[in-house]
DNA sequence: TTAATTTGTAACAAAATTGTAACATTTAAA
DNA sequence: TTTAAATGTTACAATTTTGTTACAAATTAA
């Protein structure tokens, strides 16, 4: 079992526990002590599924829910609420602001644990495959669209092939002749330069203002995410 | 709020209280009280969603949960179990054994309408409602009418069916290769440039003055809503 | 039956995308 | 520093893709 799990929580003791146990279960694992810090923190980490308690010392988990919903790079983030007491209408506004499950405190780690599985088990066909990030991208397979921190970029087909490409393989060195085979179909023979073009084209609508290069250029070698 | 639900359980009080509400809520109810007529009596109503009591007089509700995910026809059926005293153990199995969700007797019938919801969402965007709904756009599957902020549009058959397949999955981008494969009839030919007319024909009638453009051009890949 | 509606396709128009050449700039080596 | 190779940049014509219209055939309603 392995994923990323990000939580939210103002109770040191609990945070504690879960963490270590989740960890020995193989999974990677951060956590913030309040909502704000959460929120930011969050887009760092970049879970596959977030564990916020009820009651914080700022914002309520479910004014964290709804502000995650707004975000593009998190509209399909499962996330499971921890309430403390289990009152019936917290509940229920919790299951329709759009949390996936919750749990009731005191529970205990395999209730936690099997409850985690259900819900990766639920969302992760969908959202893991279909959602390529790195750093502050987003590109949604399904919907075809890229986002840099919410702000949508427009991309040609060629473009979007190619920014797709990278994607599967951030940080990676692709060779304009694996560029080529990849992004290209069979059987078209382009001149290399072409590429240059292209990777030149994918830099001006993705490089934002006030945004870090997103493009390395390896002289000799090709190019690749950064 | 509609859909199909059945009920495995063996307490009649309970089947009458939860089946009474439930029906006061739009929802098709049949229950039965064992295991094996359950079994038999499922098939025949193809419900949307289980519940599923866990101790009944012949089959537990696990064995029950694990044949109906034998049948093909009800791999992805819903399942809520039903549980007595919330046995830590019996939970767990419950959740990996398949079951969406489950709810502790005594239960509220708002905590279990809330689970119902969440669980209709998550496993079955459709069956929900018959009534698809996007933006300001509805569309009444049962009486084959179009509505744009309660204005009814007019639409031509293919013209509905058209849309009536892009509100399965608003947003989602579609192929016409798929367009052709859900929309049309499975033995006919038709030119790709069909669907360009056609689509083309729905946004005539669906863009009303005032109203911002719904289907989206996807260049190289197909269309979307918006 | 006739009339009206719906449907698929062709033909042309408009728009977006693409590949390449040509020139500019950077980099690394001599 | 000079030089050659590699990459960046720009412009543009060709191509591809999509939008639009018209129309005849097919289907349905009257």
């Amino acid at each position: 079992m392995n994923g990323r799990i990000f939580i939210i929580e103002d109770e040191p003791s609990i945070i504690q526990l879960v963490q270590h146990n989740l960890e020995k279960n193989g999974f990677i694992v951060s956590s913030s002590l309040n909502g704000n810090d959460g929120l930011k923190e969050l887009k760092k980490f970049q879970p596959d599924l977030l564990l916020l308690d009820w009651m914080l010392p700022d914002l309520s988990g479910i004014e964290i829910c709804k502000n995650i919903r707004k975000d593009n790079s998190f509209k399909n983030l499962p996330v499971i609420m921890l309430t403390a007491k289990g009152e019936e209408e917290d509940k229920i506004k919790g299951l329709d602001s759009g949390v996936d499950d919750y749990l009731t405190k005191p529970f205990s780690f395999n209730e936690l644990m099997a409850r985690i599985k259900a819900v990766l088990r639920r969302s992760n066909p969908n959202t893991v495959s279909d959602n390529l990030k790195f750093d502050d991208l987003m590109l949604d397979r399904i919907e075809k669209r890229v986002y840099r921190d919410d702000q949508e970029i427009k991309l040609g087909p060629t473009e979007f092939r190619l920014l797709e490409f990278f994607l599967t393989n951030p940080k990676r060195v692709y060779s304009r002749d694996q560029i080529l085979e990849s992004v290209w179909p069979n059987n078209v023979n382009v001149e290399s330069r072409t590429i240059d073009v292209h990777i030149r084209r994918l830099r001006q609508s993705v490089n934002l203002k006030n945004k870090k290069e997103l493009i390395r250029t390896v002289r000799s070698s090709g190019y690749s995410l950064i």
